[in-house]
RNA sequence: GGGCCGAUAGCUCAGUCAGGUUGAGCGCUCGGCUGAUAACCGGGAGGUCCGCGGUUCAAAUCCGUGUCGGCCCA
């Protein structure tokens, strides 16, 4: 057997176990051990590769690495490949930094195929950086296998989705408002947009009615935007007042929703106005107006039913009540637009610049020329008002600039089209918890829009749509459109000769292979694919679906992704729409969702604020195994966790505690030569406690194995680790460890070898998908028949070993022992100093039985020379309690007296009459009340089940075993002191300074003696004795000489 | 602005689904044990169950509303 480690160390258990599992392929064998077993095919959400490991994405892969070492324990084959998602807009941005790029015209100018190589690099080499991170805290993936977006395989993976996607004619082409990175320059999804707060102008407009007096009164924070205007909207059921407003010698008529009339008027400085109509929205609808930047942009809308008021369900009765709005820009209106048939008019380029479209402004950056439009429309006569407004507004995730919203040309996945289906969809899959599924996911699904997937970039997967070279229209593309599938299909068709193991299937590669059918000859699309797309694929990614058809047809879908809640949106989605569109189902039969790590106030961690915790500073200052547990004991289902440090150290301290059981029967077995590998619990003694250890270890194998079955792993942690903690460390072995030195081949010693072994075999497996390599030390110390833990089967319950009704009446007898303990303490008397008797009071049957049952275990818990069970204990006494309500009407002025001298007599002193200044009194019943209280040295406390009475009177004898029981643990810890062998004999010299206490020790030489292992007691401290100390004990004074006679007898 | 989740002891969290005297660990404090010993164990103090309103015999729990934090969306 090993040498275990006295003091459990995190970072050495760690080290040796690290070693170890390299040295014998543990990793390999645990798979070999579950090769034969059910498949399980778990999908690994792909981190993207721009950073490192963060507490959040180390919880990620640790409850990943647990669930997995779980199922294989549980006899599952399980797939664990690791992905990396590697294309898109963040990687690009960082590399443009390290370049010190600006624009897209800087990537053009240094080589596109030189900036894909170097994106390619960077992502390459933050993989290897999070490999290892992973590694670190004993994630055990395929890591030499991982998937990566940006392989061969990979990228056919997501060609051959969407090919399936645009066969099912889901794949459409057209303008569409969408975010616009300007700096990008291309489309981003909603998602990447994050929001601060910006100041803005906020500006209130007059568009002159053309055939009418008056004008209508719009708001807007973009007046960038008002070139582009096509129509005004209304609320249908506001109501809006022309009014006449005068300022100065001026006259405006002005059109306003009600409620905002006076609010408008204020900020346009009138001094004064009338009220000479009120109309509902639906009255307006129709009425035309003068597009207030006619001259400026002589291009404006001025296609058919542009320039007139429509009602909009988006219109509110907020500012003005009145909406300007451009097709061509934001997205509400472009759909209002779009079901009013209107032309979309946009005059701003992909760069965030006015085209010629854009007249006076061509060439300048709109939001450079906020301030002119602005000046342009108070010389026209149109400003009303202008001032500035804070709000939140979207900017680019990666490059902060402020985004731009945008009608341009994008490919589409037409989510909306089967909308039903993936609502359907959703029920396939169980989620843990499945509040997320219904109420989150479902909301979210019900109201997605169609995915835009192109993006104006280059490192992604380019997407594979050929369309002919001279297209007559650009509005039906997907009509002309070719998509390739597979490489194979691409080397069919492609006009060029292409190797298909070959080919690096990214720009710009592929945007010279070009294909000729019928005449007409198809170029590629310029776009790359969003990089949601490729993770979308991920679960027949993973497989190198299409490439290997073998796997693909054996496992998908997926059993089960696990992902924070932020993926709700994000990888759960993209998965179920892709899974969907592409292949009619959900890719994945269950979810569990766990939450974000925040600090430890529930805040964010982040940078500025200067809170963040990084995995690496909790493995030096914890450890792997404490990380993990503390992470994986904390709600795994939907909830933040508050990263705490004293939440760690405690867990620590658990650790410990698992250790130190673990490694305490060791020695005895080592010395006795007992193998705690197989034990054979039919071979020694059982005792009570051992069968309802054996019992509650049944118990927690069910309620570990239910939990984790339902993805409850911080209930299946917490259950093993309060057993340990509670009924192996502070009951068992408490109630055990003197069998521990009993002499040659006992049978309750080997009863308890047996039992502690069979339950630190089975607690070793319940630990060890959480705390893997202490589970392995363990392990390896005890047995270390297979490579590796991992490779054993999870415990089973065994029904043999089960007593309910043990289990019951031991947690009465727990309760007891507290309530005596805390007796005890009440009385001043220490355990060490036994108690003539306990008494029991209770009226509950199961109560009285129990105590019974279990009365010899429970008189050596409490140290008492008897324990008596019974309904009511008759000893208690009865004090009076004078009532004042009724003697000091009866008595007046003499009450005080009464009161006096009733106060704290006994019933039986009542009832004999009490005296008062002579005479006796007459007390009625109601002037007194009683309470009971035990007699003198009984304290009584409280339990669930009744009373417990602790008789502290001492007698000479019970006095003689304390102070002998005080002297023998005096020595003890000399003996410590003395740092001695256990067998090591020593020679005690004792003086007592005081005869009474003298003689009580006297009494006890010999138990002393034989406890301490002292070949001779003399009354006589030597001076020279190897170590002398005074020691006080209970107010006596005894002095205490030990020396050293052999260091050791054997 | 909207959806979802959370708020319980100084701290981190159970308990909320299914209403019935709020619990644990850590910390603090007092103590015990002593052949697990730089280990282990017990007692005590400590609560506006986030605020307000409602339903009910009874609300931490159900309903409404507000505040704060988190995620997502606009």
């Amino acid at each position: 057997m090993d040498d275990v480690s006295d003091q459990y160390s995190p970072a050495d258990v760690e080290a040796a176990i690290d070693d170890y599992w390299d040295d014998h392929d543990a990793y390999e064998a645990t798979k070999a051990a579950h090769a034969d077993d059910p498949t399980f095919f778990f999908v690994d959400g792909p981190p993207y590769t721009s950073g490192q490991m963060h507490l959040g994405t180390a919880w990620n892969k640790t409850l990943k690495d647990a669930v997995i070492r779980q199922k294989r324990m549980t006899g599952h084959q399980v797939t664990d490949r690791p992905g990396y998602d590697m294309h898109g807009l963040p990687i690009e941005v960082k590399v443009e930094e390290e370049l010190g790029f600006e624009s897209k015209q800087d990537i053009e100018e240094y080589g596109m195929e030189a900036f894909i190589e170097e994106c390619k690099t960077f992502a390459e080499d933050n993989r290897v950086a999070m490999d290892d991170d992973f590694q670190s805290i004993g994630a055990w993936f395929d890591w030499d296998n991982p998937y990566k977006t940006i392989s061969p395989e990979y990228m056919e993976a997501a060609w051959y989705g969407f090919k399936q996607v645009a066969d099912r004619g889901l794949v459409e082409q057209g303008k569409r408002s969408i975010s616009q990175c300007p700096r990008c320059e291309t489309g981003i999804a909603n998602n990447e947009v994050e929001y601060d707060q910006v100041e803005d102008p906020s500006i209130y407009v007059k568009f002159p009615l053309a055939d009418r007096e008056g004008s209508l009164v719009i708001w807007t924070t973009t007046p960038w935007t008002i070139p582009a205007n096509t129509f005004v909207g209304v609320g249908e059921e506001l109501t809006y007042q022309k009014v006449r407003a005068t300022k100065g010698g001026d006259e405006d008529v002005l059109y306003i929703a009600a409620e905002c009339v006076d609010d408008v008027l204020g900020k346009g400085r009138y001094d004064d106005y009338e009220i000479e109509a009120e109309l509902d929205g639906s009255e307006l609808v129709g009425w035309e107006y003068d597009h207030p930047l006619a001259e400026e942009v002589p291009d404006y809308p001025s296609f058919e039913g542009a320039g007139e008021v429509y009602t909009a369900d988006f219109v509110e009765a907020d500012r003005t009540g009145l909406v300007h709005s451009a097709p061509g820009h934001g997205e509400e209106d472009f759909h209002r637009g779009q079901e009013l048939g209107l032309d979309i008019f946009c005059p701003v380029a992909g760069d965030g610049t006015y085209t010629d479209a854009g007249g006076k402004y061509a060439g300048q950056f709109v939001r450079d020329a906020n301030d002119d439009i602005t000046a342009d429309l108070d010389a026209n006569g149109a400003l009303l008002a202008e001032e500035t407004y804070t709000h939140s507004y979207g900017h680019c995730w990666r490059c902060d600039t402020d985004i731009i919203q945008l009608a341009t040309d994008q490919w589409f996945i037409s989510i909306t089209d089967i909308k039903d289906e993936l609502l359907d969809n959703i029920e396939e899959a169980e989620w843990h918890p499945q509040w997320a599924r219904d109420n989150r996911f479902r909301d979210f699904i019900e109201n997605a829009p169609d995915w835009n997937v192109s993006r104006q970039r280059y490192w992604g997967i380019p997407i594979p749509i050929w369309v002919p070279e001279d297209v007559d229209s650009e509005d039906d593309l997907h009509e002309q459109m070719i998509v390739i599938g597979t490489r194979e299909e691409l080397v069919e068709r492609a006009d060029q000769d292409i190797d298909p193991d070959d080919i690096d299937l990214h720009r710009p590669t592929v945007d010279d292979i070009t294909i000729t059918e019928e005449g007409t000859t198809y170029r590629r699309i310029e776009d790359v694919f969003d990089v949601w797309l490729d993770s979308s694929v991920a679960t027949w990614g993973t497989l190198d679906y299409p490439t290997e058809t073998e796997a693909f047809d054996e496992l998908w879908p997926a059993d089960l992704i696990i992902e924070a809640h932020d993926q709700t949106r994000g990888w759960f989605w993209s998965q179920l729409g892709m899974g969907t569109a592409a292949l009619g189902e959900s890719p994945y039969n269950e979810v569990l969702m766990h939450g974000f790590a925040n600090d430890k106030h529930g805040r964010k961690m982040s940078k500025s604020v200067g809170n963040i915790v990084t995995p690496e500073e909790a493995i030096d200052r914890a450890g792997r195994d404490p990380l993990r547990a503390y992470l994986l004991s904390h709600d795994q289902q939907g909830v933040d966790l508050s990263f705490d440090w004293d939440g760690l150290g405690s867990m620590v301290g658990t650790l410990n505690i698992c250790w130190n059981v673990f490694r305490f029967p060791l020695t005895y077995m080592d010395l006795d030569g007992y193998d705690p590998a197989e034990p054979d619990l039919s071979e020694g003694e059982l005792t009570t406690v051992d069968e309802w250890v054996l019992s509650r270890l049944q118990s927690v194998i069910e309620e570990t194995s239910e939990a984790w079955a339902d993805y409850r792993i911080d209930d299946a942690l917490n259950t093993v680790l309060d057993f340990v903690t509670e009924d192996v460390s502070r009951f068992y072995i408490k109630a055990t460890r003197e069998r521990m030195w009993e002499e040659g081949d006992s049978p309750t010693k080997l009863g308890a070898y047996a039992t502690l072994a069979t339950v630190t075999n089975a607690v070793i497996r319940l630990l060890a998908p959480v705390t893997p390599y202490m589970a392995e030390e363990m392990y390896q110390t005890i047995d270390g028949s297979e490579t590796t833990v991992h490779a054993l089967d999870w415990p089973e319950v065994d029904d043999d070993l089960r007593d309910p009704q043990l289990e019951t009446d031991m947690a009465v007898l727990r309760d007891v022992e507290e309530a005596a303990a805390n007796a005890r303490q009440r009385g001043g008397r220490k355990l060490r100093w036994p108690v003539s008797r306990v008494v029991v009071e209770t009226d509950d049957d199961e109560v009285a039985s129990a105590v019974e049952n279990l009365a010899d275990l429970l008189g050596e818990r409490v140290n008492t020379r008897a324990i008596d069970v019974v309904s009511e204990f008759d000893e208690l006494i009865e004090y009076a309690d004078p009532q004042m309500g009724e003697i000091g009407p009866a008595f007046g002025g003499g009450a005080q007296d009464v009161m006096n001298a009733v106060e704290g007599a006994t019933r039986d002193e009542v009832e004999a009459g009490i005296e008062v200044n002579g005479e006796t009194v007459d007390l009625d019943d109601e002037m007194v009340e009683y309470r009971k209280e035990p007699p003198e040295h009984v304290t009584g406390t409280d339990f669930e089940g009744g009373t417990v009475y602790v008789d502290t009177t001492l007698t000479d004898e019970l006095e003689s075993e304390g102070y002998a029981r005080d002297v023998i643990r005096r020595i003890q810890e000399m003996r410590k002191e003395l740092d001695l062998d256990v067998e090591s004999e020593i020679s005690v010299g004792l003086a007592v300074d005081d005869d009474r206490v003298a003689g009580f020790v006297d009494e006890h030489r010999d138990l002393i003696s034989e406890e301490v292992r002292a070949a001779e007691l003399t009354d006589a401290p030597s001076e020279d004795a190897d170590r002398l100390e005074t020691w006080e004990i209970e107010d006596t004074e005894v002095e205490i000489g030990v020396s050293v006679i052999a260091e050791q007898t054997a």
